[in-house]
DNA sequence: ATAGTCAGTGTAAGCGCTTTCAATATGCCA
DNA sequence: TGGCATATTGAAAGCGCTTACACTGACTAT
């Protein structure tokens, strides 16, 4: 009796402990489909990321997977690759499995659309990201902030170039982050010197050229905040070809705090980026039937500074 | 009319034209829940990883569900946590959500299990591991030649001495390339040393205590042949914190070629997983409906040696 | 004592599909 | 032209659940 399995109130003591004895009897399992036909729901929450396996999404996509699970609802992942096709594609392969709500970390989908899903219906949880529409459902870092403590950390040991190395400006985090560089230039009376910026991607693998260019570039500067740990890594990666230590003629400074920062040589300082927590708040904000609840309508969880051996004090 | 969604055989031209152009019109969208309960079958499928956000896994998870999605089948992952009640719990959950098939990567459920699994008619396929029964559902890598590679490698650099840290002996995988280091050994005449063997874990940071027993035993070596990347990325840390460069007093090798291998400094040398090749194949496999194909039945994909800097000559 | 409540239970109508089977239409043969 | 095989279509029976509704008693307020 479905009254049963759904925790419903009026149901005598005895007749609710019959049902469970006969379900463990006959090894009843519920079938899903059947409830998700009869009740509309489904159980199953969608997530589209830019891509599944990044150092990024590994551990969100876990902590929602997880978050998730404990209340029976299964997560279905897909990759949007930052491409406006694609992402749209991905809500629709996940509208079409019908999930009761979607996360989503999208960066080509243009404001309008997102609205439009919860519009028509779907729960919608936006992560780091700020539409101002949907207010209460988007959960973001406070990038300006981590902007600013990492160039502050610099500009605090000394350095007085501080070159960015930025994400993609089109990405509202990649813009904060920025911003957040120059607010803490703004603070020291230091002067903003856009040949000390160059744009690079969050992806792996795809800015040598860029960091190349600012290297090369006619400009002199002693310490580099880069938009993310990857691009940080591939300053490493042109240091190291051009035989310079990070830390000693090149203070350098990621974002997002990745796994691997602590185990680079030397160990690079990095914008703590709190995944986890902001995984499991997606998760619970996605389970959260009656949206009722009144939330934080501008929630910024905050970034902390890791300070490690790549960032020192200006030597030269 | 369903006949003509399912591409049915029997439906006229015309006919086939006006539903599909009423579907447009309507903007009508099947609802996969009656599709699935009509007809008994899901269109996902179920993968149980170690740990959904690991370095290996990422890759996997992603090449699966691309290759699921194309099909418009959807993956529902779970972690395992290779803990014998977190595994039966993630397959008990992906079961609950009817999943066509089962896609495992388990260490510690026992091969009943599993074979039971399939006798209950739930498709299977199971990753880096063989369970005889299941022959033409496994997939594995060659662990044995890759650890045989990598000893090879070491010994033709001139090592005479080659520690190795292997992952938890109960893995299959871990036993293999094992017996792949000694198999290397003893074609190069080399005796085997069991005060050179310790055993560590494949996780993240756990390695640490095994590593520096091991530098710390009264015995000689000059090179390290690592289970996977990350006990190598841990060396490396130990080398690093003892003031050792890898490659130098110490020649490192690791195993599955993680992405973060080739930015590591010195570059790390690895045996080559070839996780995507593996992550296509286990979802073809899944997607491979009447099973009836003739599969190989003792698929072993090959692992290759990637040399960089971190394996170098020996020198004193 | 009578009507009104309400906890507890049984019943049946779907949810939106797939699939089987019967019904009709079409084409071919002798 | 009749008869039969084959192509196409229509109709209906579920798939296994949820849920609205009707019903039974027992209990309370008048």
């Amino acid at each position: 009796m479905s009254r049963v399995i759904n925790g419903h109130k009026r149901v005598s003591e005895a007749n609710r402990e019959r049902v469970h004895k006969a379900m463990k009897e006959l090894g009843y399992r519920p079938n899903s489909f059947a409830q998700a036909l009869a009740s509309n729901r489904s159980n199953s929450v969608g997530m589209v990321v830019t891509h599944i396996s990044g150092n990024f999404f590994g551990p969100m996509l876990h902590t929602v997977e997880e978050t998730l699970r404990a209340q029976g609802v299964h997560l279905i992942a897909a990759s949007g690759y930052d491409d406006l096709e694609k992402e749209r594609d991905a809500v629709r392969f996940l509208l079409s499995r019908q999930v009761d709500a979607l996360i989503l970390h999208t960066n080509a989908l243009p404001d309008d659309e997102i609205i439009e899903l919860k519009q028509q219906g779907t729960r919608v949880v936006v992560i780091n990201r700020f539409i101002p529409e949907l207010a209460e459902d988007c959960i973001r870092l406070d990038n300006e902030l981590g902007g600013y403590l990492a160039t502050k950390h610099l500009l605090d040991l000394g350095h007085k170039k501080v070159a960015h190395i930025s994400g993609p400006l089109l990405y509202e985090d990649a813009r904060d982050r920025f911003n957040g560089y120059r607010k803490a230039l703004d603070e020291h009376g230091v002067e903003f010197d856009p040949r000390l910026i160059v744009e690079g991607s969050f992806m792996e693998d795809r800015s040598m050229p860029v960091i190349e260019k600012l290297f090369k570039r006619d400009v002199e500067f002693s310490a580099v905040f880069c938009g993310n740990d990857n691009l940080a890594l591939q300053v490493y990666d042109w240091l190291s070809q051009n035989n310079y230590i990070p830390g000693d003629q090149y203070s350098v400074i990621g974002f997002d705090d990745m796994a691997f920062a602590r185990h680079l040589r030397p160990r690079l300082s990095s914008i703590d980026f709190p995944i986890i927590t902001m995984g499991k708040l997606a998760a619970e904000y996605a389970l959260d039937k009656d949206s009722t609840r009144q939330r934080n309508s501008n929630l910024r969880l905050e970034p902390s500074l890791m300070a490690r051996d790549s960032s020192a004090n200006r030597r030269c």
